[in-house]
DNA sequence: AAGCCGTGCAACCGCACAGTC
DNA sequence: TGACTGTGCGGTTGCACGGCT
């Protein structure tokens, strides 16, 4: 039997108040992040540590931006939502200001309905699959690198998952996938599988 | 006015993983 | 090397609130 991960007997749970909000952000002023589990006895807070954590880093940290998310914003999470799924923490990574909790929170009450409505599968975001079998120009986007690929015969065949939300399409194999695709400004430097790029650059080369 | 229901969001829970001893 | 600890993550829950009947 797995010990709890801090002892919740005669601790506070819920919402918070006013007065602990202060108490946590004025200790937090003082020592820095960091040892929650000692924080709630040092801070005179009744609570357990990862509940203070999770208070500072989804409420009361100074730089989040708070409000609604712009439609830039959106249209950021459902790329990156495409490309890494429910990876909450990568993606609000890449939006200043955000925390994985709001990003989570806004996918499951606006954008993954809205992706249903639009007729796209919100889990994979795929419409349906197909294989390159006419002749197309891929835009291939890794790291620094960008690959231009003329596809215009069965040899050529590649299986691509199409993306209508975000206007992406991406390439797999069995075991790695990368990313195609025709938004060129999105430089996300996520590059996964390593042996699935070697063989796209014998393709792009 | 009261009850019901759907929605949004804060917070909790359990698990995984990395670091340390 | 294995046990233990601290932290982070993703899924889920529960509450507050507003709209509808």
């Amino acid at each position: 039997m797995r010990k709890p991960c801090c002892e919740k007997e005669g601790k506070n749970k819920g919402a918070w108040s006013k007065q602990e909000d202060q108490k946590l952000i004025d200790y937090i002023r003082k020592h820095g992040e960091g040892c929650w589990r000692s924080l709630p006895d040092a801070a005179g807070l009744l609570r357990c540590g990862k509940s203070c954590r999770l208070r500072w880093v989804n409420y009361l940290r100074p730089d989040l931006k708070r409000g609604n998310f712009g439609e830039d914003e959106e249209d950021l999470i459902i790329k990156l939502h495409a490309l890494l799924g429910n990876r909450w923490s990568l993606i609000a990574g890449r939006l200043p200001g955000r925390t994985d909790n709001e990003v989570k929170n806004h996918w499951n009450t606006h954008l993954k309905r809205r992706l249903a409505q639009m007729g796209t599968d919100p889990d994979n975001h795929r419409l349906g699959l197909r294989r390159v079998t006419r002749p197309s120009k891929l835009l291939f986007v890794s790291n620094n690198h960008t690959y231009n690929k003329e596809v215009n015969s069965q040899a050529d065949e590649i299986p691509v998952l199409l993306n209508s939300a975000t206007d992406t399409e991406i390439i797999s194999n069995s075991t790695n996938i990368s990313m195609i695709s025709s938004v060129p400004d999105l430089n996300l430097d996520l590059t996964i599988g390593l042996p699935f790029m070697e063989s796209m650059n014998q393709i792009c080369t």
